[in-house]
RNA sequence: GUGCUUGUAGCUCAGUUGGAUAGAGCGUUUCCCUCCGAAGGAAAAGGCCGUGCGUUCGAAUCGCAUCAAGCACGCCA
């Protein structure tokens, strides 16, 4: 990276000024005390460094460090100048030329960070109850994780893509209890959901069973003796709507685990004796208690109910513990923020049981705000919801990936869905796509003859199709000089990918994707208007399609990513 | 009441481990197609970085307090 060649030069530099003596009354330089920023006038240089962080320890005024550091740096073609405390860098043409022949020469790869650490990652998210559709709350854990799940491939973990299923519990029976009565109404009866609020609770009143309850008549001829059966029927259906529209929404699981099979498998029951040996388990009305307190939570919680079954908390924290037993070196979370509560106490039970709680890390995501006509629709979990399939199908799968990504995960999501599906301009993916398409509609006209319109004459096509095939296989970095004076803005943005990727990785933010395929769109739309591409100047067109060809992989490279699609044209 | 998250331009948001004159998009105003896609570009206007103290050479960034918004505080899952 060329901030990273840059911070290297200053820093072999400091360490030669030290050791001939012009920087005071400093004696050593420690790794990790300077780095480089983006100048605030990008006349200063592309990239800078303050040095004014050593006047302590050279006890010299920043200006004077400075011009003593820049003395020994092994300029090559590169432009260092100093402005106060800040040593500036402008790049150099051999590193912008060879910026643009990684780009082709690793194609894919482009960006892929080397000698980083690596490990194996479970990365769980969604992990919604199998007892109904989607809400669109769901549909930004599914893309949020999704594209984690194939930027932290990237970078070159292995990740193991998981979705819990919370199919054990009392929601099962209430889903049981809601689809008898659909049954009923299918089949003529008056029944209906309670009224009272309280008991209406015990019930999923959303007309979404409604299809179910028919699935259900279609291969039986009415109510069934056990309660369970319909418990089962549309536990199944629900799953298999939630799996149908993954799929369509882009995103793979390598494994759904049931909760259900955690507690069959008794690995639940080995949990609490393992949790009870730790001696961290202690008796209070009736019911066996976590001492989780000794690890930071807020209070103890109960394991085991006083009628002998166990919690949520119990199957979460075998769960768990089973992802280590797989031999997991982290395990990454996707969970709503209304979760939070839950963080401490998992983590505890991983410290007692012995293991290193900084395995798991949870990412709390803020919730979504549905926004119609500018105003905030509050969700309604169960009634008048507008589910992820709905929102997909107004809006497209590329536009609501791209928009539930596109945020910092700790704030707020406002899903404007008229913006989203009505205004395209005003919508960022469509801008990226555009600028795609552009590239491709640029790389076609530049191998297509024409009629001349007045006399019918033909004109040849400016580059034959061998010429710009043997451009994108056989690059050459001296391609690009004839037009690297005016794409220097867009060459630098180009080489951001790679400290974007590594940067985004590292903090688990992926929306710092989306925003540099924006910056990428924009930088390659100005260059657009700047320079015509196609040409008489047959040189100076081969290194602007080579820039063309660049811009069209690194886009389609980061889009990947999103799993957002890049198309030819629009 | 306690804890977590958020507060930056009219709106939606960036701000890369504390640094130069706080940045983008949308909206507003003005320009740019005889020519590769104007679904684009160039430019202008627009700010008490919620508020008040503090830490230091230096704070949108760190600390404390305070105000406001969202979420969570079950032997539910």
């Amino acid at each position: 990276m060329i901030k990273d060649y840059f911070l290297n030069k200053i820093e072999n530099a400091i360490k030669d000024a030290i050791a001939a003596g012009k920087l005071g009354e400093m004696k050593e330089y420690k790794a990790g005390t300077l780095n480089t920023e983006r100048p605030k006038n990008s006349d200063f240089g592309d990239f800078a460094i303050n040095v004014s962080s050593l006047a302590r320890f050279a006890r010299m005024a920043p200006p004077q460090i400075a011009n003593a550091i820049i003395e020994f740096v092994d300029k090559e073609d590169n432009e260092y100048n100093v402005i106060g405390g800040f040593i500036n860098f402008k790049t150099g043409e051999k590193l912008l030329k060879e910026t643009v022949q990684e780009i082709f020469q690793k194609d894919k790869n482009f960006g892929k960070p080397e000698n980083v650490k690596t490990e194996k990652i479970i990365l769980e998210y969604v992990s919604a109850n199998p007892t109904g559709p989607f809400h669109i709350g769901h549909g930004r854990w599914a893309a949020m994780g999704s594209v984690l799940a194939n930027l932290l491939k990237f970078y070159g973990h292995d990740v193991y893509q998981e979705f819990y299923i919370n199919d054990a519990g009392s929601q099962i029976q209430k889903l049981g209890n809601s689809l008898k009565i659909r049954i009923q109404q299918e089949l003529g009866e008056d029944v209906d959901f309670p009224t009272d609020e309280v008991e209406r609770k015990n019930y999923y009143p959303g007309d979404y069973l409604i299809p179910v309850a028919k699935k259900y008549l279609e291969t039986h001829k009415g109510l069934p003796d056990d309660i369970q059966e319909l418990c089962d029927f549309a536990k199944e259906y629900e799953e298999k709507v939630q799996r149908d529209l993954l799929e369509k929404f882009r995103v793979h699981f390598d494994n759904f685990y049931s909760e259900l099979t955690l507690h069959k498998s008794g690995k639940v029951d080995e949990c609490v004796q393992k949790l009870k040996n730790s001696g961290k388990i202690y008796q209070k009305d009736g019911a066996d208690w976590f001492k989780s307190s000794d690890f930071g939570d807020d209070q103890d919680r109960v394991i085991k109910k006083a009628d002998g079954s166990n919690t949520y908390l119990t199957a979460d924290i075998a769960y768990h513990i089973d992802k280590l037993e797989r031999g997991f070196d982290r395990m990454i979370n996707i969970w709503g923020a209304d979760h939070h509560g839950y963080v401490a106490r998992v983590k505890a039970s991983i410290e007692a049981l012995g293991d290193n709680p900084d395995k798991l890390e949870i990412l709390l995501g803020q919730l979504v705000n549905l926004v119609v006509n500018g105003n905030e629709v509050r969700m309604g979990k169960r009634k008048n919801m507008v589910t992820l399939e709905d929102l997909i199908d107004e809006v497209g799968v590329d536009a609501t990936r791209f928009w539930m990504s596109m945020r910092n995960i700790d704030t707020t999501l406002d899903f404007d869905i008229e913006l989203a599906k009505t205004n395209s301009d005003e919508n960022p993916v469509f801008y990226v796509q555009y600028a795609h398409a552009r590239a491709c509609s640029i790389l076609r006209n530049a191998v297509e003859e024409k009629l001349d319109t007045e006399t019918g004459a033909k004109i040849p096509a400016p580059i034959t199709k061998d010429e710009l095939d043997e451009l994108i296989n056989s690059y050459k970095p001296e391609t690009i000089v004839p037009t690297i004076d005016t794409a220097k803005k867009l060459i630098l943005k180009l080489e951001e990918y790679k400290s974007m990727i590594k940067n985004s990785a590292e903090t688990r933010q992926v929306y710092t994707i989306c925003r540099y395929v924006q910056e990428l769109a924009g930088e390659f739309h100005s260059f657009y208007n700047a320079n015509r591409v196609i040409s008489e100047d047959k040189d100076l067109m081969k290194s602007r399609l080579a820039l063309v060809i660049a811009v069209k992989k690194v886009l389609n490279n980061a889009l990947d990513l999103l799993a957002v699609t890049a198309p030819e044209r629009m």
